[in-house]
DNA sequence: TGAAGTTTAA
């Protein structure tokens, strides 16, 4: 078992909310404005590079810049909006003092524990759902706290908390401690659900355990959970996706004798194979399914496009939408979206654009996703006007744009060097109370380090941490590599230290490439600590 | 997150 997988080195604070929270609250008003320097980068020699060269800390005490660009008020910007009552004031001071105690570096989720009993925090199904959605990449910190929450006195976890903080372990591959919880659940009587166990097959599958989740499919029932149709489903969909559609195939082909497939069970398999790009196979899968008396759907004939158009294949694309149209079963939005962005992706702009009358003509009314993809082609030729009406267009046809939408023209601004602009959207999606993701911010965390703003990026991982959003692994690869080419080794440095600590394995070219950049700017110190890292991530690895 | 589609990214 592999608990103390986490070491105490000194907290790089990159993301450090404590005191924290109150920091980020400079930056991160409840309306949510630009700063004052933002908009004027320029403005009285002040720059997005700004200061803190080495010192990359979310500032504590005060901020010169903010103060200057709200009037130099001193009274503090609040958090959060009012609260809506008394306890909802209780619930967020409580949750800011957890999440305090939390963002300090613990060497185990037992440590975990020892530091809570000493705060006087409330629990309860809210609270615990909060805290494991912000602690979701810290395993640790997420795994303590709900320890230490199940031990109060009156309270006891949902089936939901324990479904999450499984998905969590499982994420982390700490794949003992999740079967602990299991059993836990168990044991309880009646927790372990089919919602469960589709989360550990899903998290033994994407950990390239196949057979492992194979195993938990088989088990399933000693924890009272039905294997039929839907879980046969989950599990076949769940290898297919995890990149082994062959081990879908012999599950399949096991459990049909006792497990009778579905409509769905085929259509999975037929998409495992499209997206293997085995194609024979997919069309002798389909051949079973008539065999079966299931009748390929748009959802079967749909797979089949996909697969032709990520080989580029219009043509093959084109000739199965006639015959879906003559066999009486016509393309719908989905099938057109793909074929629609497959051209925009090849550049094929206008012949893309026409299916735009191809859907209206078909009588099918388009949907967000479509839409979507429409905004991300225009955005791609650089249409970033068309891209911008397509919203109101959406907005006047009675499709409300969704974070997807946001988050595709925020990548598109970037993409055209519009930060300004893409910023802009951020305040947009506030107003229409569209809650941002983490891909919201990828696009303009990669731009900040590629321009070296500095006290940009800090702006925006501020707005992250008060929207509950935590850098993933590959935002954190992307904020080390980005830093590290852009003349920023020593900030790179901090958020490789806090990767580490937040139990990701960055890559080793990851490492390699700080050492090399901190060995070149003379960063000595820097670099012996990054090299300390490297056999610590080794270790927790094994 | 999950029987088909949209946004990040090396």
């Amino acid at each position: 078992m592999q608990r103390c997988c986490r070491v105490i080195v000194s907290q790089p604070a990159v993301l450090r909310p404590h005191k924290g929270n109150h920091a980020a609250s400079r930056f991160c008003t409840a309306g949510f404005e630009l700063p004052e320097w933002f908009r004027n980068p320029k403005k009285d020699g002040d720059s997005f590079d700004g200061d803190d060269h080495d010192k990359f800390v979310l500032p504590i005490k005060s901020d010169p810049v903010e103060e200057r660009s709200h009037g130099g008020s001193s009274k503090p910007l609040s958090l959060r909006p009012e609260a809506a009552s008394h306890e909802d004031a209780e619930f967020e001071a409580d949750f800011d003092e957890a999440s305090r105690i939390l963002t300090s570096c613990f060497a185990s989720p037992e440590a975990i524990v020892i530091a809570m009993d000493c705060c006087p925090v409330r629990v309860s199904d809210r609270m615990v759902d909060k805290i494991l959605r912000r602690f979701g990449s810290d395993w640790v910190a997420a795994f303590g706290f709900f320890m230490w929450a199940g031990a109060q006195e009156g309270y006891c976890h949902s089936a939901d908390s324990y479904n999450s903080m499984v998905d969590i372990l499982g994420k982390f591959k700490q794949f003992d401690l999740m079967w602990g919880l299991i059993t836990q659940m168990d044991e309880i009587g009646g927790l372990v659900s089919l919602a469960t166990m589709t989360k550990v097959m899903r998290r033994l599958a994407g950990a390239s355990r196949w057979s492992d989740a194979i195993d938990a499919f088989n088990k399933m029932d000693r924890f009272g959970v039905v294997k039929d149709t839907t879980a046969m489903n989950v599990l076949l969909d769940t290898l297919c996706k995890e990149r082994s559609v062959k081990r879908a195939r012999g599950a399949f082909q096991e459990l049909r004798g006792s497990v009778p497939p579905d409509e769905s069970s085929f259509n999975t398999l037929v998409h495992g194979w499209c997206k293997a790009r085995m194609m024979n196979e997919a069309r002798d899968t389909m051949k079973e399914m008539e065999e079966h008396g299931f009748k390929p759907s748009v959802i079967t004939y749909t797979s089949l496009i996909e697969a032709y158009c990520m080989e580029k294949d219009f043509q093959t694309a084109y000739a199965i939408l006639n015959e879906m149209r003559s066999k009486g079963c016509p393309p719908n939005v989905i099938t057109y979206t793909i074929v629609m962005h497959a051209l925009g992706k090849d550049g094929r702009t206008q012949e893309a654009l026409d299916i735009f009358d191809k859907v209206r003509r078909d009588g099918c009314a388009p949907d967000a996703s479509f839409y979507n993809s429409l905004i991300y082609i225009l955005g791609r030729a650089g249409r970033l006007e068309d891209a911008n009406s397509v919203v109101d267009k959406m907005s006047s046809t009675g499709v409300p744009p969704t974070v997807a939408t946001f988050n595709t023209l925020i990548s598109a601004a970037c993409d055209h060097s519009q930060a300004e602009n893409a910023l802009k959207m951020l305040v947009r999606m506030e107003e229409q109370s569209c809650k941002p993701d983490i891909k919201t911010y990828t696009p303009l965390l990669k731009l900040c380090c590629k321009r070296q703003w500095i006290k940009v990026l800090r702006f925006l991982i501020c707005h992250m941490f008060r929207k509950d959003i935590t850098p993933d692994f590959s935002t954190y690869t992307l904020l080390v590599t980005w830093l590290c080419r852009n003349g920023k080794p020593a900030q790179s440095c901090l958020f490789l230290e806090e990767m580490v600590l937040k139990g990701f394995t960055p890559k080793k070219e990851t490492f390699d490439l700080v050492v090399e950049k901190l060995d070149k700017a003379n960063l000595h110190s820097a670099k012996k600590k990054v090299q300390l890292l490297t056999l610590r991530a080794a270790a927790v690895k094994v």
